[in-house]
DNA sequence: TTGTAAGCGTTATCAG
DNA sequence: CTGATAACGCTTACAA
C-alpha cells in the first residue's frame, strides 16, 4: 500500500504538499511541483486511503441505500424489478458524483442508527416501507436522508410521483373504453402514502363518470408472484366486473396469470391496467397497458437531490414529483 | 459522536480496557469491569467508528460487489431479475456474518483496483462479464475474490452451476415430448463459460437421440426485453422447427412475446424451455417450463465461500457447483 | 487486570 | 509556496 508519505519522500517534499496537490488545493503549490508530484503518484500507483480520509474529515462519501426488512417478504426487496430499476439510477448517479453506495437491509431503527455512525454515512436513501419511528429518529439528527417509493408522511424529504394522476389516468382509460365496474388491486392501503393517492385517482375518475367506489371492489395484496396469482384465481370467480386497475405491473402480471389459470382471459374477458411500465409490462401476453413512470430516472433524481442536500444544505429542495403517463398496449379491450 | 475515550473516562478506566471489552478480548479484563463498561457503552450510545478500525487494522469488513459496465446495456445489470435474486442472497449472508456490502459498476480494471485500495476491501464478488485482463490483475494481488455467473476461465474461484446438465435436461425434455428440431437461443457463446456448457448439454441431448446440431439453429441475442422480442418476431418466420431452448427465462419471455406478436403461439405452435426459474417464469402465459436453479442460494453460497477465504484462507474451497433440475409448466406441448 | 504510548493515512492549522 | 505538527478514533505491543 503506497501512501502519501511514500509519494512525498519519492519526490522529496513534505506530505502536506502532496496532500495539497491531491486535493486540488491549487494556488498553494507551484506548477512544476504539481507536475512532479502527479508524475510520482502515477508511477507509484498511489491510491488514497478513504478510511483515513473519512476518519479525519468525518465524512465518508458513502451513501447508505437502505431497505427495511419486512419479515413476511424476505428478499422481496431485491426481487422486485422496480427496485432494480431504481438502484440502477441511484448507483450510476452516486458513482458519477464521487460517492460510494453501501446497501443494506435493516431490522430496526437502532440498526440503522448504528450503521449511520459506524461509517459516518454522508446520506441515506430509504426504499420500502418504514414505521414512522424511523422518521422521527432520523429527523432528530443531521445526516440528510430521503425516501423513494415509501408510503409516508409529508414532512419527510422524498422523491414523489404523480400518483393521484396516475390512478386517474389508468382508470379513466378503462372508463373511456367502456368499462364501468373496475376493481382496484394493490398492497394494503395506508392512511398516507402512494397507494392512498392512487386510490384517490381511481375515485376521481369514477366520479367523473358518475360512478362511486365501493368497498368490495378494493383488494389488498402484497407484492409477490404467488400472492397476486392467487388473487387472480380468486377474482376469476366474480362475474360482476370487466376490468382491473393494479397498482404495480408485477401485480398485474400475477393477476393475469391467475385469471388465466381459471380460464378467464385478458383482455377478452377482463381488461387490466398496470402501473410502473417496467420491462415485464412487455413480457406478459398480452402486453400490459400501464401507467408509465421512469423508475431509473427517479433513482437518479433521488441521488442528485440527496447530494445537493449534502453539499449545499441551503438551496436543496425538499421534495420533487415526477410525471406519469399512460402507455397503451394490449391488455384493455374496448367494450362495444 | 461518542468515542472509546468518552466511555473510558465515564467509567474511569483507560481506552485500552474499553477496547478490550468491545472486541471481546475477554480474559484480559475482570467481570465486574466488563459489566460496568458495557453499561456505559449502552448508556452513552457508543458505536464503533469503523473507518478508524479499518485504518488501524487494514481490514474494512467491506465486500465489493462489482458489475462490469458493458456500455451496450447500461443499467441492464440491475434490471435483470437474475441479479436481483443473487444480490438478495449475497446481502443477507454478508450482513449476518458482520460484513458490509459496497455495490459498484466499473468501467475498467484500473477502476476496480482503485476501489479495492481506496477502501481496503476485504473481498470482491464479481457478477457479469469481465475481460480476462481483470482476472490476471486480481490473481496477482491477495484480496480474495470470486465470480458468480460470469463466463470464465477455470482457474478463477467461482460459484458454478451444473450448466451442461441444465442444457441437457431442458433439451432432453423437449425431445421426450416429441420435438426433433430445436433451436438454441442465448447470449453470444464464448469459448469458455456458462453458455458453452449449456450448449454442450444441448448437443449431448441431441446426440442421444441421434440428431446433430447445426449452425443455423443457434441464435445469439443479448439479454434484454427488446432484443429478445425482436428475435422472437424473426423466429416466427421460420417454419422448420417446433421448439426453442432459451438459456434464460427473461429471454424465453421475450421470445414468447415476439412470437405472439407474429401470431405464433406457445405452446400450440412452438414449445419453449427456459433457464433459471425466476419469478417471471410463472408470470408469462403460458407459464414457463424451465431449468431451475436456486439463484438466491447461489448468492448465499458465494458470500459464504468468500468469507471462508477471508477468514481462513487455508481450508476454503476454490469452486463449488450448484445443482439444477427441470420444472415442468405449460410452455411445452407433446407432439403426437 | 489495567494503563501508556505509538501509529494507521489523512487533513488542517499555523509558521517559515 | 512549503513544511512541521497535531488530531481523527481505534488497536496493539509493552509496561506496570
Amino acid at each position: 500500500m503506497v501512501t502519501i508519505k511514500d509519494v512525498a519522500s519519492a519526490v522529496g517534499v513534505s506530505p502536506t504538499t502532496v496532500s495539497n496537490v491531491i486535493r486540488g488545493n491549487a494556488g498553494r503549490v507551484s506548477p512544476e511541483m504539481i507536475e512532479r508530484i502527479n508524475k510520482a503518484i502515477e508511477e507509484l500507483g498511489y491510491t488514497p486511503n478513504l478510511s483515513a480520509r473519512a476518519l479525519v474529515s468525518s465524512s465518508s462519501h458513502i451513501i447508505g441505500v437502505i431497505n427495511h426488512l419486512v419479515p413476511s417478504e424476505s428478499g422481496g426487496f431485491f426481487q422486485d424489478p422496480f427496485h432494480g430499476a431504481l438502484l440502477s439510477g441511484i448507483e450510476e448517479t452516486l458513482r458519477q458524483k464521487g460517492y460510494y453506495m453501501m446497501m443494506r437491509t435493516i431490522d430496526s431503527c437502532a440498526d440503522l442508527m448504528s450503521l449511520l455512525n459506524n461509517w459516518n454515512l454522508d446520506g441515506l436513501i430509504l426504499t420500502g416501507i418504514f414505521p414512522s419511528e424511523f422518521f422521527t429518529q432520523l429527523l432528530r439528527q443531521d445526516t440528510p436522508f430521503l425516501l423513494v417509493d415509501s408510503y409516508v408522511l409529508d414532512e419527510v424529504p422524498q422523491v414523489r410521483l404523480e400518483d393521484r394522476t396516475g390512478g386517474y389516468l389508468g382508470v379513466k382509460h378503462l372508463l373511456e373504453m367502456g368499462h364501468r365496474r373496475i376493481l382496484f388491486c394493490g398492497p394494503p392501503i395506508y392512511e398516507h402514502g402512494v397507494l392512498r393517492e392512487r386510490y384517490k385517482g381511481y375515485c376521481d375518475a369514477l366520479q367523473e363518470y358518475g360512478l362511486s367506489p365501493c368497498r368490495e371492489d378494493v383488494y389488498g395484496v402484497e407484492i409477490g408472484v404467488d400472492r397476486s396469482a392467487a388473487l387472480g384465481r380468486e377474482l376469476a370467480k366474480r362475474r360482476d366486473y370487466t376490468a382491473i386497475f393494479a397498482t404495480a405491473d408485477i401485480l398485474a402480471a400475477g393477476l393475469i396469470s391467475g385469471l388465466n389459470d381459471e380460464g378467464r382471459h385478458v383482455p377478452e374477458d377482463i381488461s387490466v391496467v398496470g402501473f410502473d411500465d417496467l420491462n415485464i409490462a412487455r413480457l406478459t401476453s398480452p402486453q400490459l397497458t400501464t401507467v408509465h413512470q421512469d423508475v431509473t430516472l427517479r433513482g437518479c433524481a433521488a441521488a442528485d437531490m440527496l447530494i445537493a442536500h449534502i453539499e449545499n444544505k441551503q438551496e436543496a429542495v425538499h421534495t420533487i414529483t415526477m410525471p406519469v403517463r399512460l402507455v397503451e398496449r394490449q391488455s384493455v379491450k374496448r367494450l362495444s
